[in-house]
DNA sequence: CCCCGGCTGTGCACTTTGGAACACCTGGCG
DNA sequence: CGCCAGGTGTTCCAAAGTGCACAGCCGGGG
């Protein structure tokens, strides 16, 4: 192969290599579960696509969201490092499929395929960075402004003609949870954004970025 | 090399392959700057000895902790997956000695040596493990279950005697910039542990772990 | 011996947040 | 057509947390 050239991994597609070494190929309904808290945590997921969430809940019941993952990403991956059980659950939020991979065929494939651990480690680097920016977000920021960011995050750019861009339906249960508040405290922000012009609709919201960052900006 | 024993990496050190690719020592004095926020980031470090403390600085001056190391972590590592600039800086909390390794060195490294790779993923999935639930204690628990917690982890085994583990000297401002939280409050919780019984001692304090971890286990 | 800087002990006013309660809308379904 | 479920708009109060101010303690250096 032509491992001489300058970047090998232009275009790479792991889904050939999890497929060569058996990996199993599963499917999931919107708000199924792929795994919950406690499980025997012994295989590797691979989101082909669809979008999952990790979530845990604590001993009196509130859920706490730790991450949104889109097709592309890896999840499940404590095992590798040793954790016997899952601390957390992942949710599937729409129609999902995975690639299972088993614990040992993981390590053996991460060492015996270089594009393929390349492409693991930055992915994990890049949550990593992901969950400590949230980390600093929750001890910095108000929940205002956390919901902003929120929002900015989630929105996506809708073709090239519009600016405002959309949040696909979320339901404020679910941004409260992503937000790490209340339900009553996004509704009242969201209120006061839309009067401020930042958003606007009602399940689907459109947001105007550059307006929304002021938030951010500001002192307090 | 004898690698189709069952347990390679049961004793492997890493510093043997550092060396072999060229990593150039370094050491820093208590308290000095190894990097800091906004640094161009290009390398990758070796914690060979002494403890770092990775923290953010917010725009408005205060200082959150989001990781302390211990000898044989890696830090730095955000700049293999695209990070040009670090975002937190990194601190020695003591005498450091660490091994710098370049960018490109290291993602050649991670290629060529397994076992390298191997510890490597295994100790950016452990610290992401680490993070996730420093982010889960923050969000569901309360400053004094927090500090509980932080005093715990920090507390280290004092030979197989002496059951009240120790907590080696830090500041009420440390511990709160590690709890997410002031130094009025920190104080407040520490005199109540106290007055419990859970603590005792000023500056380096020793902590009865099995009553400290009521407080924990404590409905509110 | 005194002063100074750094850490600790403490009180207090002000803000933010959580949690719960209640009315309202809207779409699906019998 | 009326009911129900699930999400939304709104309000309120007590609990938790922040920021600040000030006093005390303690060790080291002039």
């Amino acid at each position: 192969m032509p491992r001489a050239s300058r970047k090998p991994r232009a275009r790479f597609n792991p889904q050939t290599y999890l497929d060569a070494v058996g990996g199993a190929a599963r499917s999931y309904p919107s708000g199924a579960t792929i795994y919950s808290q406690g499980d025997l945590a012994d295989r590797v997921f691979y989101l082909r696509s669809g979008h999952v969430k990790l979530a845990v809940v604590s001993s009196r019941g509130k859920e706490a969201i730790v991450g949104m993952l889109g097709p592309g990403e890896f999840f499940g991956e404590g095992c590798l490092a040793g954790q016997r059980q899952r601390i957390g659950m992942a949710i599937a939020r729409d129609r999902v499929s995975v690639t299972v991979i088993p614990r040992r065929t993981m390590q053996r494939l991460l060492r015996e395929q270089h594009e393929m651990s390349d492409l693991f480690i930055s992915k994990i680097l890049t949550r990593n960075i992901r969950v400590e920016e949230d980390l600093v977000d929750l001890l910095f920021n108000s929940s205002e402004k956390r919901l902003a960011r929120a929002l900015l995050r989630l929105a996506v750019y809708q073709g090239a003609d519009a600016p405002p861009m959309v949040v696909p339906a979320i339901s404020q249960e679910t941004l409260a949870e992503i937000v790490g508040t209340t339900r009553s405290r996004v509704n009242v922000f969201l209120q006061r954004f839309r009067q401020l012009g930042f958003i606007e609709g009602r399940t689907t919201l459109r947001v105007n970025a550059s307006l929304l960052s002021v938030v951010l900006a500001d002192p307090m």
